[in-house]
DNA sequence: GCTCGCTTAGTCAAACTTGACTACCGAGAT
DNA sequence: ATCTCGGTAGTCAAGTTTGACTAAGCGAGC
């Protein structure tokens, strides 16, 4: 699953109400064009989609005093909170190196508390752990590793990502022990989307070099 | 775009003339279904797509003697093998941060000769370098980098994806430089497909933990 | 001689993604 | 007054992905 579902229910969440346009400027604000596909036409089917699902609630409104169609506000429906919470501990935990959804999951996470985003990182390091291993296990063949040719290179790049990627987590995981941040339940959360009124300072910015998507 | 052309292309262009379900169990073989989106209905999709654009001939073909409705056998044309090398020299000097791209690369890169895969790694190198420099720049606020919040970790993740992945770049740089392994032009291929005859040791295994595809 | 299950080979509908496109309004320029 | 331009809000067709499903032959067992 693409990291789609997770953004939009996460940009919803924290307008309270919200329609199409809305989560889109969020999404470019966050930047997230670039590193996932939030697009126009992926966000609108995505909120479609969940209406339908009941994940969002939709509400039809008169056309919009700025011009343009007519616009549908969403709301985060109970199941859709569920599924929210669902998908974001589901990518905090697991190894799945899809850089997106755990750069949606970073993004997110002070939405739970510390403790629990500590137990699912803990549980994301023993995760990457038992699948080096069996990719090691798996790979090697009887007669030694030297039989693999250029293959053995796939499995070097694997276990690289994996030893950098536990070692990445654990760092986190420190500085989230050591007090840093502000998670669910310790006061003010910090404010991730823009208001009603608020420009975005990074609309319509040249893209990053070096990205090939 | 997912890594399924290159595959598909990959395997057919190694038999010099497949059918699909050869192709499946080609990819089957390398694991391809564990870390990349090879199903049958990608595969044949994207047989009968590339057919239609000219990268591949298809003959249509009697019913198979084993059972089943009848096949059809696909041959890589020259515009095929054009978009063949594009795909693959393309995913080893670019950085797009997906497992499966660079995987399937590295299987296929013997393929293209030795000074050929060093520039595109040191171009990969330098790719690398560059979109980490554009990132670490960009998201740096004028009040110092303390403003950002958890959303910094974001940054920070980039930033250690990026500088593993570039180290892990020159270790491959290194190897090939030392004479590793036998590229296009050099000798003997190594061998990556199943022989008509040949059954697959690899066939209905059990996932990898840690799977959340 | 018949059925059951396995392998072979591929199809299909539903969902998702992509990139281009539409339609509407207001503000400033002509 | 009207024209065009940029921002608002969303639609659409084409392509891709997913997971379940079909259909045909073969061999083991009854």
């Amino acid at each position: 699953m693409s990291a789609i579902r997770l953004l939009v229910l996460g940009a919803v969440r924290q307008h309270g109400r919200a329609h199409g346009y809305q989560v889109r400027n969020d999404l470019e604000y966050w930047g997230a064009h670039e590193w996932s596909n939030a697009k126009p036409g992926s966000i609108y089917h995505a909120l479609k989609q969940m209406a339908k699902q009941g994940l969002l609630h939709a509400h039809e409104i008169a056309p919009s005093t700025a011009g343009g169609p007519p616009r549908t506000e969403y709301e985060v429906t109970e199941k859709g909170t569920e599924e929210f919470l669902a998908l974001l501990r589901g990518s905090l935990a697991s190894y799945d190196q899809r850089p997106d959804m755990l750069t949606a999951s970073l993004g997110f996470m002070v939405d739970l508390p510390r403790e629990d985003v500590l137990g699912l990182l803990e549980e994301r390091v023993r995760t990457i752990e038992q699948w080096r291993k069996s990719v090691t296990e798996y790979y090697t063949p009887e007669d030694g590793p030297g039989q693999l040719g250029h293959i053995g290179e796939i499995m070097n790049y694997w276990v690289h990502s994996a030893d950098t990627g536990a070692e990445w987590t654990r760092g986190l995981i420190e500085r989230i022990r050591g007090g840093a941040y502000t998670f669910a339940g310790e006061g003010e959360p910090f404010v991730g989307v823009l208001r009603e009124d608020e420009e975005n300072p990074y609309a319509t910015r040249e893209p990053h070099p070096g990205d090939a998507r």
